[in-house]
RNA sequence: CGGGGCGUAGCGCAGUCUGGUAGCGCACCUGGUUCGGGACCAGGGGGUCGGAGGUUCGAAUCCUCUCGCCCCGACCA
């Protein structure tokens, strides 16, 4: 039990000017953290049994699964050397100078020392599968450390790391971490989802993150009720039927004059057609992605050549560069020039189309491109950004495939295409589905409306393949005394972020009611179950009551914190709630009818209880918010 | 790194344009009244105005440089 009289709690009746997201501030205004600088929080009293609490559950479940090591956060250079990352983090590492003026670095990650411990002591399959993990500071140089403490510099995260002999091994660590992460998130009192996420460029292998829907969140996830779920930058939809226009003429592309009307609104509204019965053509100069496996390089390598990368898109659609840049190939995509434009197209803004693209790269030439190999270039052409001359990636999304008679640009100023049909009148180097889903569009599988909304991740299961052990030389003599590479698997918790998804979940079911800038944590997560708020300590009865209570309480095994100090009901009232703890039991008048008052912050329910049943009340009304874990 | 904003008491702010030696609310300390929803009265303590340099008889205020923090964007295994 502890005396509020006697420890610190330094609420504030105004959130700090700096604090703007509503999680920030009120852990601010509560006294669980003070920011020390960007990205820096030093966690107090509160926020520590906080933290504390949540790492105890990550910790119990994880144990389930693995084994807790803890590692070195101050790392030697030579490890990260040989994963090839020394240079593949760049200014994200803190990184600094030992006495002697040996290298170090503040590890982000903690996948190459993990793979050295694999290195240097599994030697057979015997050993395997192993799960290693951690609950331990990390660094990251964030370049813009935001939001309180959703985005800092250092911060707690729960890391582990598989080892398995086969991919059928690692499947099966994969699904123990999912089984265990929506185990201690419900334990959190969390309200998440676990999507899809983009495994990127590299080796594509299965990636999960586990959100929460909040407005404080950077990422944007869309899902329906069918159980659908994914990050926007790969979700997708099914398209309802459209109807396509009749032919005119001889139903091949017919070319008319439409002056003045290279946006799509204005065509649309020009010709009497809809928006889906238009192409869009959107034109990028990319930047070729790594290559898949990263040698540990620290010569200047000369920058591969941009590549010229055009989507067409239904009208009504837009671009999703994350999909398109994994179609083509590159890392990072900018708008074309105007003289790009001609070059590589052939046509002026507002007037392109994919008609008439005389120098369309194929397929096969991209994915020699993307390995590395033979460049399919475009002869006779010289600019410094014209990608050396590379031909035009064309990129078809499938909201156009099996279309027809759709009006394009005709790559001429102040001329469109009608009776345009796809694979009869171009052809793409590919088609692939590039566009951003919409919200309310019918999920792919139950085809159930699209929810999309900004989520923050608070946990993320990466299959990883045999990155690391691979480039860091990890084997063991598999079954028939043959050296194999282990393959595994990485999977991370941000713990600070449980604590802030709870408060931002809180305080919008708050806000809904009406309340604004109010909270109460999950009792699971709490820095204390409840508050004994005794309304007058100058009146003896209250005062020993109170102190009984709270003995009692905290006797039966819960977290009690006994606001004795000298102050105004009023003003413990409200510290009482801005703290975030979830019950609130007030000794006041009503005791003299031997009763006590308990609010359920969660519920908003109040009800007065005899003093003397104070303890199966609150284990009752515990119970009651506990929530059920399905296994 | 590009764009924007802000640094004055623990917190929120005014004062800066037009230079004259710093103020308000909350918090804090003392005394009194009050006591179930951030009380009231009286008295009091606390600030080298982010830092450095310059202009001036005189700088929170004008000029130069610099540091820090926040927001938008870029970025975010």
């Amino acid at each position: 039990m502890h005396r509020w009289s006697q420890i610190f709690i330094p609420t504030l009746r105004e959130a700090p000017a700096d604090a703007e997201v509503t999680s920030h501030k009120l852990l601010l205004r509560a006294g669980y953290v003070r920011q020390l600088g960007a990205g820096l929080y030093s966690h107090l009293f509160l926020g520590n049994r906080a933290i504390n609490k949540i790492v105890a559950i990550v910790r119990e479940e994880m144990d389930t699964i693995g084994q807790e090591f803890h590692l070195p956060a101050l790392n030697p250079r030579e490890i990260w050397e040989a994963s090839g990352r020394w240079a593949g983090m760049g200014d994200n590492m803190f990184r600094l100078k030992d006495r002697k003026g040996a290298e170090l670095c503040l590890a982000m990650t903690h996948e190459e020392v993990m793979t050295s411990i694999a290195r240097s002591e599994l030697r057979s399959y015997k050993q395997l599968p192993q799960i290693w993990y951690q609950i331990q500071t990390k660094f990251r140089d964030e370049p813009r450390p935001k939001s309180g403490l959703l985005r800092v510099r250092q911060f707690l995260m729960k890391d582990a790391y598989s080892f398995d002999i086969d991919e059928a091994g690692l499947d099966e660590s994969y699904a123990k971490h999912d089984r265990v992460y929506r185990r201690i998130f419900t334990r959190c009192g969390l309200n998440f989802l676990a999507v899809d996420a983009d495994s990127g460029a590299m080796g594509g292998s299965a990636s999960q993150e586990y959100m929460v829907y909040t407005d404080a969140g950077e990422d944007l996830i869309a899902s329906s009720s069918s159980g659908y779920a994914a990050n926007v930058e790969k979700a997708t939809s099914k398209l309802a039927a459209v109807e396509d226009l009749a032919a005119t003429g001889d139903g091949l592309p017919e070319l008319i004059v439409t002056p003045g009307k290279g946006a799509i609104a204005d065509i649309c509204e020009f010709l009497s057609i809809l928006p889906s019965q238009d192409i869009k053509c959107v034109a990028f100069m990319g930047t070729p992605a790594p290559p898949p496996v990263q040698g540990g390089t620290s010569g200047v390598i000369q920058a591969p050549p941009l590549r010229p990368v055009v989507a067409f898109l239904r009208g009504d659609h837009q671009v999703n560069e994350n999909k398109l840049n994994a179609a083509a190939g590159t890392a990072e995509l900018r708008p074309m020039a105007p003289d790009e434009l001609e070059l590589h197209i052939g046509g002026p803004a507002g007037y392109l189309g994919p008609v008439g693209i005389s120098e369309v790269m194929t397929q096969g030439s991209l994915n020699g491109l993307n390995s590395g190999k033979s460049l399919d270039k475009l002869k006779g052409v010289s600019r410094e950004n014209a990608a050396e001359g590379l031909k035009t990636i064309v990129v078809m999304d499938l909201g156009l495939e099996g279309r027809s008679n759709l009006v394009a640009g005709a790559n001429k100023l102040d001329y469109h295409l009608r009776n345009v049909t796809p694979m009869r009148d171009f052809k793409p180097t590919m088609m692939a589905d590039v566009r951003t889903v919409n919200e309310g569009e019918p999920d792919p599988i139950g085809g159930e409306p699209l929810r999309i909304g900004k989520a923050v991740e608070i946990g993320h299961i990466f299959k990883l393949g045999y990155k690391y052990s691979k480039s860091m030389g990890a084997s063991v003599l598999n079954r028939d005394g043959k050296e194999t590479t282990p393959i595994m698997g990485s999977y991370g918790i941000g713990v600070e972020r449980i604590l802030t998804a709870a408060i931002e979940q809180s305080a919008s079911l708050f806000a809904a009611r009406g309340q604004a800038d109010m909270y109460a944590l999950p009792p699971s997560i709490a820095p204390f179950q409840v508050v004994v708020t005794i309304t007058n300590v100058r009146e003896a009865q209250l005062l020993a009551a109170g102190e009984t209570i709270a003995k009692d309480l905290s006797a039966a095994g819960f977290d009690v914190l006994l606001d004795d100090r000298d102050e105004r009901a009023g003003v413990k009232f409200k510290d009482a709630e801005l703290i975030g703890v979830p019950f609130r039991i007030a000794i006041g008048k009503k005791l003299a009818e031997g009763k006590i008052e308990l609010l359920n912050r969660l519920t908003n329910q109040t009800d007065d209880i005899y003093a003397a049943e104070a303890v199966q009340h609150l284990r009752a009304a515990l119970t009651g918010q506990q929530a059920t874990i399905a296994d």
